[in-house]
DNA sequence: CTGTATACTATCCAAATGTATAGTATATGC
DNA sequence: GCATATACTATACATTTGGATAGTATACAG
């Protein structure tokens, strides 16, 4: 495959720009403008080249078609947008966007399963879970609804805040095992609202 | 803010449908002609709802410049692919594509820095650094280059293999502590070709 | 009953846009 | 020297495209 020359590098550098920016793809006119060429045919002709050498693809004759097919968009995945909650409200009612604090984006791949509308994120507080190795600061992302398997890392809600725990089975009865020890140490599981299953997580060392 | 109707909806879901399948923005009629209206009119009605609505954005005479507006696209920041490395190669040459096993794509904010050409991700094997909460199987993010400093968690070229070690000073010196018993646990750095310093994890829970 | 919003059909227009043709000038390899 | 690729200018043209105008039908609130 033959590489770019450095004119049809900046091109399809400025094409990517365009779309990471949310912009649409640019024109051959918008392109020549952004390089003060005075005729658009120049783009056009830059992006014959580029074509050739298989970075871009475009339908003939259709507006802003241009994409581009470096090998890591391939490889990319669906990146889901999941919000994160300071802490879950009762009832995990619709209206989540109010209570978003922000969003993790991350691709479908990474976190190993499919976010539906039941996944949510919780950033951790408290050092409560260390022993399973999450640490304060930490993001994870939960999956609402599932019934928690024996081991599980649960967020339940006690006093209107969520809190991690670790989900047990004793002798077939469900029972969380609070790591904090502001609260006993074996809660059954009835008593308290699971809200979901601890599913990934994120976290990002200090600079 | 009002809801979308239900065509309204459709309509929308249409357009981040188009998106999500990296075509470019869907024109009148191409909207109409995939829900079967005669008139492209039928789009432009439904489009000026939802601008109305708030939903979605477009600059005037501009073709397929449609942008969806959700609160959680703005929100969203800039999504970055970090390649994962089987290992790294000893050069750390320029040419990663080539043993590139995959990539994670993470906004920026969520991993707290700016990935540039020198971020790359690793697989974590081993339990060596458990002490520090990473597990077997956990991804981490590197940044290549930056000096460590006292405490960093480092990726070091040992046999053609990368290892996590920590970075320490004693007594001015840089020294690399290792996790693995495989190795004696104080080595000089200047020994050992150090590739990146660890700055964020993402960790899949099984399921 | 009346006004308003929705959900369309049908047609026209001007601007935006991709493509084509015709050149000029400069490198590079054979 | 000569073919080939790059890197442009200049202009013309058919389509694509957004937007405007005109009209029909339905549902709903006051």
């Amino acid at each position: 495959m033959h590489d770019l020359t450095p004119a049809q590098q900046r091109v399809l550098d400025f094409i990517q720009a365009e779309a990471l920016a949310s912009r649409p793809n640019p024109t051959l006119r918008e392109i020549a403008t952004h390089f003060g060429f005075r005729s658009h045919r120049a783009a056009a002709c830059h992006l014959e080249a580029i074509k050739r050498k298989g970075f871009i693809v475009s339908d003939p004759r259709r507006a802003r078609s241009l994409r581009v097919v470096s090998p890591w968009l391939k490889i990319r995945r669906r990146i889901a947008d999941i919000p994160i909650f300071g802490s879950i409200p009762a009832g995990f009612a619709q209206n989540r966007e109010q209570t978003t604090e922000g969003c993790v984006s991350v691709d479908v791949e990474s976190i190993g399963f499919k976010p539906t509308r039941n996944t949510f994120a919780l950033r951790v507080t408290g050092d409560s879970m260390i022993d399973r190795h999450i640490l304060h600061g930490d993001i994870v992302v939960l999956e609402h609804g599932p019934e928690p398997r024996h081991g599980d890392i649960v967020a339940a809600l006690i006093d209107g805040e969520s809190t991690l725990k670790t989900f047990f089975r004793k002798s077939g009865k469900p029972y969380l095992k609070a790591e904090n020890p502001k609260y006993p140490d074996l809660i059954p599981a009835q008593e308290l609202m699971i809200q979901g299953v601890v599913r990934a997580l994120l976290r990002r060392l200090e600079k």
